[in-house]
DNA sequence: AAGATTTGCGAGAACGTTCTCGCAATTCTC
DNA sequence: GAGAATTGCGAGAACGTTCTCGCAAATCTT
């Protein structure tokens, strides 16, 4: 028995009647032994109740079955649960366990979680880098061979894998579509790490997906000949006061926006809030979009129209890709970019089968309804 | 350096010109050592960019400082999210990391889980049971003294430390929180796990958090004075489909129930979705309540009124808990049952102010506003 | 100043595995 | 039926730590 009280593979080979040796080989199935001693080996093991020591086993082979993964816990995009959940599953489908730690967008806390992690000797990483800005904990000489797939924000300057959505394009589209429908005075809410309270101006560094997403509904303006004047941006810190706000501030403009697009559901929530308060009907007296779908979004009435991010695939992609880097090291580091979908619903109002709706329209329909 | 080329303690007394046991000294602060030693073979240790080996540390100590969070994914609850969270982050103060595993509410899976968890020699395990029907995988013998948190959900046959909610007088409390405000026709909308469609019979097995709350709605309907007739009860499969069928079910009632109690946040998503389709505005032509707070349900307008539950309390105790039965194994197992709060918000109407939204009563108010 | 105590450090074992190597017993070959 | 090949198994090392033990050198006693 070991210290602990638990049966070890030392125990199993004594209730067989065999070494410790013979004991190993029966129960993980390698090199010669005799079928009738396996039987006899495995009916020990079974009596004595015992479970091989995972620890040890790590010790001996170099590595532990297990991946870190190392995230930014946030809730209202159901980022963090849904690429967990992703993560987690499939990583058991392929053998291995996940440690997870918590960074809270801490540079600092990131880099010790690493640092802890590669202790832990997991084997292998996957990251949401909490800054842009610094990354020396990434490089090859800290990770020393530990391969890492970076999720949700890339870096750029760094030669790793990364799993990442086409915010860009999602963020294109989903101006066009607005348009489409006859919009014409667009107002943007962008969340920003960091910042305090809101802004005009634009900060000068933001993380990947934010900064994708602001260059993706500027780049969806031009596209569809919104002029400048047409446009209003805030750039906002991502808390329940700035944000409301911020958009109060937004629906205050002399000329306020017909649509409103959040760069994310805490945004999205605070426009539902304050247009709440305020009595305007969503979808009718103003529109919103976000980034990112839920279940929430869904149900509520009206739909909330999104860009739908395939935040399962971002974390199953990673798994895959970080595994193939485990078993062969020269695996090609990959930088995913997986597409990302609008799904219409009725929270941007259609102005051109209702005009009414429309306060920059000349003629006034207001009330006849 | 060891086969991964990672250098090991070895190195480091090489580098330093010291024996292995001295450099282990130097680096772990125990022992008699001069001092200008420990500088040294610190100096030494970072030079060669010494990462201590945890997998052997664990080995020899017999200890992983590693818990295991064993869960269901749940993500309109936000009790996976925002339990997973609080235990990383308060294992993360007292020292220790989180393997995570997802068992998706199957006892076959947990199984399986746990007794992986086990032989990655966890130092204790925080356990969301699926079921409350079997649990040898709990027992005394299967443990072999691995200390376990339950959490969410009683097993009241074992002798575990558990932390719950007191979900009995969180559901007894919305129930005279509805009545207060004049309501009298109730509606229950229950989600069941493994049950198909949606039934007015209440089933015989239920996980205890549901259990409690039907029996504490049915106590707060006793106290508030609610008859039989007045109720009515639907438990429903927890899916979309099942749970819109079930509220199109209640509203068809000849006589609708003028408040919804729902069970988790599914079943409300289905009230929202169903009500909005039929045009009936929350909080006035139908009112609804339910369990577990959201950031959406506070945004919204209007608000959803909620029996919240101190989920990151719920992780945090498990896992203080747990670490006192890891520290000291003699230490009580405790059943800790944390309290609900109601927040009243505006989802539920206040018919005693605004007689004329009550259709039950008997002069007809409607249309007058 | 000589014995007693303290200090600093190295040798070696142990944690629970897996796996190489070698050896005896068995089976195959012609 | 004797040598060759094969089979089955045990001894022992290794993975990277920590920690006990013992020993020499330094410091303290009176």
């Amino acid at each position: 028995m070991s210290k602990s009280g638990q049966p070890t593979i030392n125990d199993v080979a004594a209730e067989a009647g065999v070494s410790r040796a013979t004991a190993s080989r029966a129960l993980s199935n390698y090199g010669r032994i005799a079928e009738e001693t396996v039987e006899r080996v495995r009916a020990a093991a079974e009596r004595i109740g015992y479970r091989p020591n995972q620890v040890a086993q790590a010790m001996r082979a170099g590595r532990t079955k297990t991946i870190g993964l190392v995230i930014i816990a946030d809730f209202t995009n159901a980022f963090f649960d849904r690429v967990t959940k992703a993560v987690v599953d499939t990583a058991k489908r392929e053998g291995y366990q996940v440690l997870i730690s918590n960074t809270d967008e801490d540079i600092e806390v990131e880099r010790q979680a690493i640092e802890n992690l590669l202790e832990k000797k997991v084997d292998g990483l996957i990251v949401t880098p909490a800054t842009v800005a610094t990354h020396d904990h990434l490089s090859e000489r800290a990770l020393r061979g530990t391969p890492v797939v970076l999720i949700d924000r890339r870096l750029d300057s760094v030669r790793l894998s990364s799993v990442t959505t086409d915010d860009f394009s999602g963020a294109e589209q989903a101006v066009r579509h607005a348009a489409s429908l006859g919009h014409s005075r667009f107002g943007f809410l962008i969340a920003v790490p960091g910042i305090k309270g809101f802004t005009e101006d634009r900060p000068a560094l933001m993380i990947s997906p934010i900064e994708d997403r602001v260059n993706g509904f500027a780049h969806g303006a031009i596209e569809s000949g919104v002029k400048p004047k047409q446009q209003t941006w805030l750039f906002c810190e991502d808390n329940p006061l700035s944000s409301q706000a911020a958009v109060a501030a937004l629906l205050d403009r002399p000329k306020a926006p017909t649509v409103i697009f959040t760069s994310n559901n805490d945004m999205l929530l605070a426009v539902l809030k304050v247009a709440g308060n305020r009595r305007l009907r969503i979808g009718t007296d103003i529109s919103v979009m976000t980034v990112d779908d839920s279940e929430w979004a869904a149900a509520m009435v009206p739909g909330i129209t999104v860009v739908a991010r395939p935040v399962e695939d971002v974390g199953r992609i990673a798994v895959e890709n970080l595994v193939a880097q485990i078993s062969d090291p020269s695996t090609k580091r990959e930088k995913f970019v997986l597409p990302t979908e609008l799904l219409a619903r009725e929270s941007v109002a259609n102005l051109k089968l209702r005009p009414e709706l429309d306060p920059s329209s000349q003629t006034k329909y207001r009330d006849q309804e």
